[in-house]
RNA sequence: GCCGGUGUGGCGAAAUGGCAGACGCACAGGACUUAAAAUCCUGGGGCCUUAAACAGCCGUGUGGGUUCGAGUCCCACCACCGGCACCA
């Protein structure tokens, strides 16, 4: 343990923090605002419209509430975030820094099942936990900002935003959202009827809008755990278990919300191109939407009596239509819809048993078990469009139903999966592309040349992989047989969950003069619709979601019927980064003069500062969102931009994600290694500041690296240095006193500590002077780098030395404080009050004074080191006059008493000589 | 299997193609102290010489290459971490 303390960081930090509170010193304020004079912001800024200021949103990833409180990797991101906040307010940007709570979530409710206990209750707990240990790490938030989730306030905005979902339609000519209004009835539902008719007709167009809807109802299957009487996420289930209890967890068919999130593929991918992420979240987002770019192709059905003369054709799609003629048989995915007809009788009894084997399989059963491949042959054949021959057509698990149409043609020859499976079975092999040379052609799957590809009409004889693709596609195009078309694995966004701690869906149920049910949207002024009262959490007993307990809620007078689902956790955090601009307004999300200040770009042109993008400047956060939460954020933006409530096409157009942070044994930290290390034990023993100082100062940002407790020793006793710069030795006693005292007596020794004698208002010496101006260039720098790590370096270094100063000028020491002050903000803060004591006049609050400029003619040397080599090789370090010209370098390096040995009897073929820099000589 | 990232002292790490190891931890020696803690000062990659030092040689995962010069750029490989995974 630390011992002795090394400053009185006990008596400091709440101090400041109860200051910035008070003081409401991190507010941030919105267009057509007052600034209060009093305010310390206004000491920067006086008189100046907050709209006119250049702005800076910087944002973290709010956290879920945990039962388990703060963890360390959470102040990672928030204390990165913290200090560039903090540096951008002091270059003068207006900064946007909130914070707030992704509250809806399974534990609170898990928890509510077992003890009855309401989730909110539990919700609220875990919040003020949250917000305390957040509060004492001294993070300039605006407090008056913060957001709640689950606050019906707040979800009252989510149901909105879900209303405008639903009230649209994706418009394919436009590539974009439009109001469903807009959506045109196909002919056949545009005549006018009336009597019976009508009624029928007004239930097949409201069918047709429905089924255009970017929120939309579909049958799908849903995870069902029966031991803990809910649906899970897919995120909830780990290898066919329940992550929470490890249960069993069946798929089940039920009825879902669906959000049209593939409408939207193309723009995700393209959009990834206008933002600076990292490549390999990019790169992870990319893999996700999964595009690929190929060719429908129909394959007529040789025996199909029995269908229509519009179905009797199999549609596949493949991204490699240059093989088509290498197609020797084709497979259905066993749930395709074509299975049951084209089945000859034959057959059927054993296609229904493979049916029967794969619909009992789990996913996971189907992927990584299926090493073996498995299929039945339907009895059915297909005529190949280019060869003409006669292929099966078989059953297999190894296409999807999800993917693609639900069927392939198997190219044996050059496709992997298809050359195992006719192995397998026996089916024919054919070679179609020629690698290049001595390669074997049997399951070559990369590009090479076309062979064995010619018909009457066609030949890709002789083409390229790539050129072959494009000729083929033309041809099939012309034929009317395929066209051209690009594939996302991206599906739809399953969107409903039958939980209780989540937002009621706006919607009511009703019944049609056809007897169907059909859905409504509740009017804007219903809103926020609360769940109701429960005081039992789980489903119903035949499986309905807790919601539908509640009778008096569902059933309304007028005999409709409520959603019972609820929104997933995902709905609440796709949107927090907008109420942040205006949280307390009544009447929309957000004002469109804060969205437009805060999002745009029309403030930053009018302020013409370079420096200011649009969107959010910054976001901070894990990776573990790489995928889900930050997809669905880009979509429903994308989705409030098409309809005009948003003026950009992307919400973070920088985002950095922090590294894992490991326990001290370099794994995981987890509760069951007991290598979780508690924010609140640090704090307590070493302080917020130096808390935070450690975090960023273990390595950088975005890489995973250990936590080491002795690694906060060692910035601490920084911290207890930069202090001890600051204060008289002779404090001594009364620091102690401080520290052992009661702590009503400890504030009393507290004020009697005295600045340091060494302190003057003198002029500062040129060393003095170039020990702070090198660490305010590097740490400006690496700021604008976010390299924290290297930045707190440079501030140990000039205390470092700074130490050994007989006499200190405030001239000196001020600045530097500016410097720390995003770093330690407490100990700043409290030093800064005791120099403005001893010395005034009066100066800007710390928070909101300007950060130091480099002045570059400190900097400059009257000598400089340039080292020798010879051949490469360091011989010697030879001290010039800074300046000096080549010659006088070369000719110093060849006289050098070290250098001579290596030269001596050589030939100098070249001398390489930069000035200032380094002289090399080659010798031969 | 595919995609992305990372390999540097005992440890965390630092180095616009130009003095490898800044800064910090741990360690060792010294000062202060009755003693300890705390603090302050000094030392330090390896090998080989040496009383000690100087000098020398080797050294950034491995093997090649480009260059006057490579931790840094290029090619091939190895290990670890993360993501995706029958996506036709």
């Amino acid at each position: 343990m630390a011992g002795r303390r090394q400053y009185p960081f006990n008596l400091i930090e709440p101090k400041w923090q109860h200051h910035w509170q008070a003081e409401q010193t991190f507010r941030a304020f919105n267009p057509g605002e007052t600034i209060p004079p009093q305010h310390p912001f206004a000491a920067r800024h006086r008189g100046t419209r907050p709209e006119a200021l250049p702005k800076f949103y910087i944002l973290d990833m709010f956290p879920y509430p945990s039962g388990a409180g703060l963890h360390v990797g959470h102040p990672e991101g928030y204390t990165a975030t913290d200090i560039l906040a903090r540096y951008k307010r002091a270059c003068g940007l207006h900064v946007l820094h909130p914070m707030g709570w992704d509250a809806f979530g399974l534990p609170a409710e898990q928890y509510a099942i077992k003890t009855g206990q309401h989730p909110r209750k539990t919700t609220e707990q875990n919040i003020t936990t949250f917000k305390r240990q957040i509060r004492s790490l001294g993070f300039s938030y605006d407090w008056s900002r913060e957001v709640d989730t689950t606050a019906p306030e707040y979800f009252k905005w989510t149901q909105w935003i879900f209303l405008k979902l639903y009230n649209s339609w994706f418009n394919p000519a436009s590539n974009r959202a439009e109001p469903i209004d807009t959506l045109p009835y196909p002919a056949e539902l545009n005549s006018t009827e009336s009597g019976p008719a009508a009624a029928a007709l007004e239930s097949r167009r409201r069918a047709y809008r429905d089924s255009r809807r970017l929120a939309y109802v579909t049958e799908a299957p849903v995870w069902w755990c029966e031991q803990l009487g809910t649906v899970l996420a897919n995120e909830e289930v780990v290898e066919g278990k329940s992550e929470v209890g490890d249960f069993p967890v069946v798929r089940k068919p039920m009825r879902q919300w669906m959000l049209r999130i593939t409408a939207y593929a193309e723009r995700l991918l393209r959009d990834l191109d206008t933002i600076d992420w990292s490549d390999s979240l990019k790169e992870m987002q990319r893999n996700w939407l999964g595009r690929s770019e190929g060719a429908e192709v129909d394959f007529p059905l040789a025996e199909a009596d029995t269908l229509a003369p519009e179905e009797r054709r199999l549609r596949v799609f493949t991204t490699r239509p240059d093989t088509l003629f290498g197609a020797t048989y084709m497979v259905l995915a066993p749930e395709h819809r074509l299975v049951e007809r084209l089945t000859t009788p034959a057959q059927r009894a054993a296609v229904e048993a493979y049916k029967a084997q794969v619909a009992k399989k789990s996913d996971l059963e189907r992927t990584e078990l299926a090493k073996e491949k498995t299929g039945v042959f339907t009895g059915a054949h297909a005529i190949n469009p280019v060869t003409g021959s006669r292929i099966p057509i078989w059953i297999a698990d190894y296409v999807l139903i999800s993917y693609g149409t639900g069927a392939i043609m198997a190219v044996p020859g050059h496709d992997t999966r298809d050359f195992e499976f006719a192995t397998k079975f026996n089916l024919p092999i054919v070679q179609v592309v020629e690698p290049p040379e001595g390669q074997e052609w049997r399951g070559f799957v990369a590009d090479g040349t076309a062979v064995n590809s010619a018909n009457a009409e066609l030949s890709l004889n002789g083409l390229p992989t790539p050129e072959a693709k494009r000729r083929i596609t033309e041809w099939l195009e012309a034929k009317g047989l395929g066209k051209k078309t690009i594939n996302y694995k991206l599906r739809d966004w399953l969107f409903s969950r039958q939980r209780y701690w989540g937002e009621p869906f706006p919607l009511i149920w009703k019944t049609g003069s056809d007897g169907q049910p059909y859905h409504e949207a509740l009017p804007e002024s219903a809103l926020p619709l609360l769940p109701p009262a429960l005081d039992d959490y789980k489903p119903t007993p035949e499986g309905q979601p807790p919601l539908a307990r509640a009778k008096d809620w569902v059933n309304l007078p007028d005999g409709s019927r409520r959603e019972t689902n609820t929104m997933p956790q995902w709905a609440g955090s796709c949107w927090y980064y907008l109420r942040y601009l205006d949280p307390q307004n009544r009447a929309a999300f957000c004002s469109p003069e804060a969205e437009r200040y805060w999002m745009g770009t029309r403030s930053a042109a009018a302020a013409g500062s370079p420096r200011a993008t649009p969107g959010v400047d910054l976001y901070v956060g894990g990776t573990e969102h790489a995928v889900l939460h930050l997809l669905y954020a880009r979509f429903w933006h994308k989705v409030l931009y098409d309809l005009g409530h948003v003026s950009t096409p992307e919400p973070f157009y920088k985002l950095v994600n922090q590294g894992l942070i490991l326990g001290e044994d370099g794994q995981k930290m987890s509760k069951s290694r007991g290598n979780v290390i508690n924010p609140d034990d640090i704090l307590f023993e070493y302080g917020a500041d130096a808390f935070r100082l450690y975090e960023m100062f273990m390595g950088p940002l975005e890489m995973t690296k250990p936590w080491s407790t002795k690694g906060v020793e060692g910035v601490y006793r920084f911290l207890g240095r930069v202090w001890r710069v600051f204060v008289e030795e002779a404090s001594e006693t009364e620091f102690e006193q401080s520290c052992t005292a009661a702590p009503d007596r400890a504030a009393e020794f507290f004020e009697k500590i005295k600045l340091s004698g060494s302190i003057r208002a003198m002029q500062p010496s040129p060393v003095q002077l170039k020990a702070l101006h090198a660490c305010i260039k590097k740490v400006t720098e690496d700021l604008d780098g976010l390299r924290f790590n290297t930045a707190i370096s440079a501030l140990m270094v000039f205390i470092n030395e700074a130490m050994t100063w007989e006499a200190k000028p405030v001239e000196v020491l001020r600045p530097f404080l500016i410097l720390l002050q995003p770093f330690a903000p407490h100990l700043a803060e409290e030093l800064w009050a005791r120099l403005h004591q001893a010395f005034p006049p009066s100066l800007a609050p710390l928070a909101y004074a300007p950060w130091p400029a480099c002045n570059p003619e400190w900097l400059i040397e009257t000598t400089v080191e340039i080292p020798v080599q010879v051949n490469g090789k360091l011989r010697d370090v030879i001290i010039v006059p800074a300046g000096a010209p080549a010659a006088e370098l070369e000719a110093a390096a060849k006289a050098s008493e070290k250098v001579q040995p290596f030269i001596q009897g050589k030939t100098i073929r070249k001398v390489i000589v930069l000035p200032g820099k380094l002289v090399n000589l080659v010798v031969g």
